[in-house]
DNA sequence: CTGACTGCAAACGTTTTGCACGGTA
DNA sequence: TACCGTGCAAAACGTTTGCAGTCAG
């Protein structure tokens, strides 16, 4: 991957301190929520505004820069745009694993089976025990 | 299905009218979110409270009579816990269709295959075009 | 140099809470 | 009858907005 000031301008994103930051904790954490990630950046930039963080967010997201992952029983995270991919979420600890699947034709094949469905996209997200977990 | 009543006691909830008409709703339009419960049961309450909607969806959801669905871009919809099955919805008309995959075991071998997660369950969701918008 | 970004405070919309009253079991 | 549910109003919470000062390009 490119520098995140780069990767930021190609998004026509300026690139500020508080995003690099925020690209910078998204790739190094992958998902995160709005206030871990607003307390976790407080630590370098003290007079910083949750409102910033939302702000970004949301311009990061309208830019395709960005992406929100909602899940259940827990509020949205956030992650970097990448190659289409599903999630592993542990009920456990709590993680949250990237994984990419090849193999859902099977499973859209049956939807075209049995509706009459235009699939465009798909939203998939595994519950269960992590290998540390389980 | 038995009656509504019925049903509400089977899951430890008092059969009240408001209730009665929730369940009564969810299974006739099969996913609603907050708003919209509120604006077609003050109909029939005129004196209803919005209060009243979470208070028993909420109660609803911890007694699993009821199930959150979260949807992309999109305020969260309620739906009465029925079978396992996975949602169709529509980019254009909204429509939100249940499906019932039989299927699944592919993908979930394929995650096993490349992960030591123990999968417990998954939540799928598939947007595209319905039959109508097609 | 200019338009966009930041931080602050206020505003806003949504959800929750406390309380008095009423209804279910 | 006792307890739980309802409606109302207020409070709490999360998110957005407006504005003045600052910074990236």
């Amino acid at each position: 991957m490119k520098n995140f000031e780069d990767r930021l301008r190609e998004y026509q994103l300026k690139a500020t301190p508080q995003r690099i930051a925020i690209t910078k904790l998204l790739d190094e954490k992958g998902h995160l929520n709005i206030d871990t990630l607003y307390n976790l950046l407080k630590e370098d930039f003290t007079s910083l505004s949750l409102a910033t963080i939302y702000k970004n967010i949301n311009i990061m997201m309208e830019k395709s820069f960005v992406k929100e992952v909602k899940l259940p029983n827990r509020k949205s995270v956030y992650e970097l745009q990448k190659e289409h991919h599903s999630h592993l979420v542990c009920k456990k600890c709590n993680k949250i694993e990237d994984i990419y699947i090849q193999n859902i034709e099977c499973f859209y094949d049956e939807v075209n089976q049995k509706t009459d469905f235009a699939i465009e996209s798909s939203d998939i997200t595994v519950i269960g025990l992590c290998k540390q977990c389980r």
